[in-house]
DNA sequence: TAAGTGATCTCT
DNA sequence: GAGATCACTTAA
C-alpha cells in the first residue's frame, strides 16, 4: 500500500523521461496507470492520478489516426516519443495524447481519465489544455508532464476493455482490448 | 437519443 | 470546394 496514495496527498515524484514512452503504445498505456498527470498553471501545480487510457499503435490499427499514413494533423505521432498530440474532436473537445514508440513509428496513448476527471474532453477542459499544447514535449518546462508518484496499481485492479467510439475500425481493431481502466484511481 | 460543433480528410 | 467523418458531452 502506497503511503502517499493512502493519505490522499502526493509530493513530487520522478518525472517520466522519453525512454518511458519509447515503447509500444499498449505497453506505455498499461504502465501509465497510477502515474501522475501534472499540470502547472499560474504558478500552482496539479497532480492527478491517471486512471483511464487507451493505446493507438502502428499503421495497421484502423482506429488510429495514423493508419492511412502521415498527414499534417497526425505528423506528431510519427515524431519523438513523449510529445503531446492534442487535437479537436467533434468540433468541441480537445483530446490529449502522448506520443509513443520510436521515431517514424506512429503511436500514442490517449489520456481519458485522471483524478476526478472522467472522459477525455472533460480532462482537457479541467486542466486548461488545448491545441496550443500540441507538439510540445511532456516535460515540466512545458507546464504539462508525467510523474511516477510511487503508486503501484495491482493488475487485478485494472480492467482491460475495448476502446471507446471506434466501431468504425472493424472487429479486429474495435474489439482489441487497448483500453485500461483503474476504477480505484478516481479519488485524486 | 440526438444535436451541437469545427477541423481534417477524401473525393470531385 | 463540397461532403463525410469524427478517439465526445450534454440536454432531453
Amino acid at each position: 500500500m502506497n503511503m502517499a496514495a493512502g493519505s490522499g496527498f502526493r509530493t513530487a515524484g520522478t518525472v517520466l523521461e522519453r525512454a518511458f514512452f519509447e515503447r509500444p503504445a499498449p505497453v506505455v498505456a498499461e504502465n501509465l496507470m497510477g502515474k501522475s498527470l501534472c499540470r502547472r498553471s499560474e504558478g500552482a501545480i496539479d497532480r492527478l492520478t491517471l486512471n483511464e487510457v487507451e493505446a493507438y499503435d502502428g499503421f495497421e490499427d484502423r482506429a488510429s489516426h495514423a493508419h492511412r499514413g502521415r498527414t499534417l494533423r497526425n505528423a506528431v505521432m510519427f515524431g519523438r516519443p513523449g510529445v503531446c498530440y492534442v487535437y479537436l474532436c467533434y468540433g468541441i473537445h480537445w483530446m490529449l495524447n502522448i506520443v509513443t514508440g520510436p521515431q517514424d513509428f506512429p503511436g500514442a496513448v490517449l489520456l481519458r481519465g485522471a483524478g476526478a476527471f472522467s472522459g477525455p474532453g472533460r480532462l482537457t477542459k479541467g486542466l486548461g489544455i488545448d491545441g496550443s499544447m500540441n507538439q510540445r514535449p511532456a516535460i515540466p518546462r512545458s507546464g504539462l508532464w508525467l510523474e511516477d508518484g510511487g503508486i503501484v496499481v495491482g493488475r487485478r485492479d485494472i480492467q482491460r476493455t475495448a476502446r471507446v467510439g471506434v466501431d468504425y475500425a472493424g472487429p479486429r481493431w474495435s474489439r482489441r482490448k487497448w483500453r485500461w481502466v483503474w476504477s480505484g484511481g478516481q479519488q485524486t
